[in-house]
DNA sequence: ACCCAGGAAATTC
DNA sequence: GAATTTCATGGG
């Protein structure tokens, strides 16, 4: 999608955006950052930026962000490159169920996130509800991350957390998980774990460099590679999708959804999630 | 009191 | 190896 941004009262404008939509990408599970304001805008802190982002039809507001940072951070953010109409056509072929799960939220994007960030978030996810992740997300923010504006704070770096015992996250009352969380934050940090580099490897191996980090399943593997190095062949299977698959697409599992089978997870995630009826 | 939550490690069979 | 239990915490 080829985009021109210009400088308005309400910050940055976007013309010519197609399929986004902020509730559907932003309060979907994938990111725990972003929080729904009075208006039906959103605010939120990515890359160390603070923001507040709001559709008015076809055109996407940045406020708080000028155009360099439009073009070094957010597009990329909210992967404005990609052309998820298309995909969509292309995958609702595969399924008449997944058809129905796309058309219902066509406005999901899978966010850029920084990878340090994604990981940390879906360890701490594990075992866990949405509500509770984000509270434990935005205490692990407040109490390591860099303060960037008045009661706004960075994501922590993996090497200030590397430098803490699991005992020390005992304010973010993630109980178990804290002891993941200093693991990834010491193997990030020491260079044993490259999240950079699960960027471009194969699939496998890229999913075993982050298994070496304790309190790393499969499962969180996937999300993290999925949501945050934009592996978008990655189809995480988490309690939701377990039922989905049985239920919805039996006989079928993730190689069946091809090269786009990540966004095909968020589809039928948040249509799941949606619909509870479906496995009563 | 009991069960569950975008799981994974530890233990047991 | 596969199945079960445990791990903290909070909400329904």
């Amino acid at each position: 999608m080829y985009v021109r941004c210009e400088t308005t009262d309400k910050g940055i404008m976007v013309d010519e955006i197609r399929d986004f939509d902020l509730a559907q990408t932003l309060d979907c599970g994938q990111s725990f950052r972003w929080t729904e304001q009075a208006d039906g805008s959103f605010k939120g802190i990515a890359f160390g930026q603070c923001v507040k982002v709001s559709i008015d039809g076809t055109r996407l507001y940045i406020d708080n962000a000028d155009k360099a940072d439009f073009e070094n951070i957010w597009y990329d953010y909210f992967d404005l490159g990609l052309d998820y109409g298309k995909i969509r056509e292309n995958i609702s072929k595969i399924h008449p169920v997944l058809a129905d799960a796309a058309k219902y939220a066509p406005g999901i994007r899978i966010l850029r996130q920084e990878p340090f960030e994604a990981l940390c978030t879906f360890i701490i996810s594990q075992n866990n509800n949405i509500k509770r992740i984000k509270g434990i997300v935005q205490r692990l923010c407040e109490n390591f991350g860099e303060q960037i504006g008045d009661g706004e704070f960075a994501f922590p770096d993996a090497d200030r957390l590397a430098a803490l015992a699991p005992d020390d996250l005992a304010p973010l009352r993630a109980g178990f998980r804290n002891r993941y969380l200093i693991d990834a934050a010491q193997r990030v940090s020491s260079g044993e774990v490259d999240l950079e580099i699960c960027k471009t490897i194969d699939y496998d191996s890229a999913r075993s460099e982050l298994m070496k980090i304790v309190g790393v399943g499969q499962k969180v593997a996937d999300c993290t590679l999925l949501f945050g190095m934009h592996r978008i062949e990655a189809f995480p299977v988490d309690v939701w999708m377990k039922r989905a698959m049985e239920k919805l697409f039996p006989n079928m599992n993730g190689n069946d959804f091809g090269e786009y089978a990540g966004i095909a997870q968020q589809y039928i995630f948040h249509y799941s999630r949606m619909h509870p009826e479906f496995f009563e």
